[in-house]
RNA sequence: GGCGCCAUAGCCAAGUGGUAAGGCAAAGGUCUGCAACACCUCUAUCACCAGUUCAAAUCUGGUUGGCGCCU
């Protein structure tokens, strides 16, 4: 019943839950390939701070859709999906099992339930125009203007967040349709693959344990050093790049504005905000298998193998080494 | 031992007679082209006891705790 439904497994969790060392031993056990679904891995030069995957750690495994743009480069969602559908193909081709491994919960709900984006194409202009509009006469008259295009959308989402106000302007314009419906019938779709989305979590307490020693370990590292040299190299402050944590912290300690250990002290906190916002996004996701380490004791090993079952459940892998999704026995 | 000051949510902190600002943290949530983004919701009866008063976190007395100074 699931012939032509290409097998897809999902990795992800909260922000150093322990995603990569996972994905890697996954992928080993099924003759996968990852795809990174990380909005800040894509970048060259940022390694330390957005806790890059190290060649030593791949251990041979293919990984995709990291270190593919300069940091100057503009990426969003469309592109990743774009990329990732792409390099999926190519896996498939190969009859390996991608694993989208990764915390940007976005991306990975637009490749999993292939989102379709493809309706607007931007247009700078006005886009600069709302932008305009909402400094000059506030946000509230923005949101009044969505209102009287598309109420449903001015209900759903608060004046206050200009941006997403400004989107459904902009998809209003250039469709002539309200992004409200066009939402509601996205979200009616069924993932075209055959699929198992495992969100690797931990006790919150143990998590941000985690994430203020990471954090250190990321300064022993040289992080610093990374931002400085990204910043020779020209990156500001207002790229999508540098707005990744870790990044806009040192970047203001590095511009004179805050200590070194207030930026430290914010990052672990701005930190620890996002692996909360994370686990929100993941709980509201329909199809989510949670894996909580601390039933597993915390064995990797265990975990594994919990992993490989549901696989096998679903039929997305038939035994634990080969491969044969294209050709398996009926 | 004496004198003085202080005591408001996990932290910081306003409020000096009229029924507890604000910030941070924590927690929960939204998200369909910037998503490691942007945004939203939300937490107290004011150390304790007894008074004064129609009414006290705000005044009085005492208790406890802390801080400072003096002997």
């Amino acid at each position: 019943m699931e012939e032509n439904r290409k097998p897809l497994v999902v990795l992800t969790g909260p922000t150093a839950v322990g995603k990569t060392e996972l994905s890697i031993r996954l992928a080993e056990r099924i003759g996968g390939e990852i795809v990174s679904a990380d909005s800040m891995q894509v970048y060259r030069g940022m390694d330390i701070g957005s806790a890059k995957v190290t060649a030593s750690q791949m251990r041979g495994i293919p990984h995709h859709l990291i270190d593919i743009l300069e940091p100057d480069e503009e990426f969003h969602v469309v592109r990743f999906q774009e990329r990732a559908k792409q390099c999926m193909d190519e896996i498939y081709a190969r009859g390996n099992i991608p694993i989208l491994a990764g915390g940007t919960g976005f991306y990975i709900q637009a490749v999993l339930y292939d989102i379709d984006f493809t309706a607007t194409r931007s247009d700078p202009d006005y886009r600069e125009e709302l932008e305009k509009l909402a400094c000059e006469r506030g946000a509230d008259y923005l949101h009044e203007m969505l209102r009287e295009v598309d109420p449903e959308s001015a209900e759903a989402i608060h004046a206050n967040n200009v941006k997403r106000v400004i989107r459904a302007l902009e998809f209003y314009r250039e469709t002539g349709e309200k992004i409200s419906g066009h939402n509601e019938a996205e979200r009616q779709k069924k993932s075209p693959y055959c699929f198992a989305y495992f969100v690797l979590n931990d006790e919150r307490s143990r998590l941000y344990e985690n994430i203020d020693r990471r954090v250190d370990q990321m300064m022993e590292q040289g992080l610093l050093q990374e931002v400085a040299r990204l910043k020779e190299k020209g990156c500001r402050r207002d790229m999508v790049s540098m707005q990744g944590l870790g990044y806009k912290e040192i970047l203001e300690y590095l511009d004179g504005e805050i200590t070194l250990d207030e930026a430290v002290r914010v990052l672990k906190r701005d930190t620890r905000h996002f692996a909360k916002r994370q686990l929100t996004w993941f709980r509201r996701e329909k199809d989510v298998i949670w894996v909580e380490k601390g039933r597993f004791g915390y064995d990797s090993e265990r975990i594994l193998e919990y992993l490989l079952s549901v696989l096998r459940e679903k039929g997305i892998l038939w035994n634990d080494y080969t491969v044969q999704w294209g050709s398996a026995p009926k």
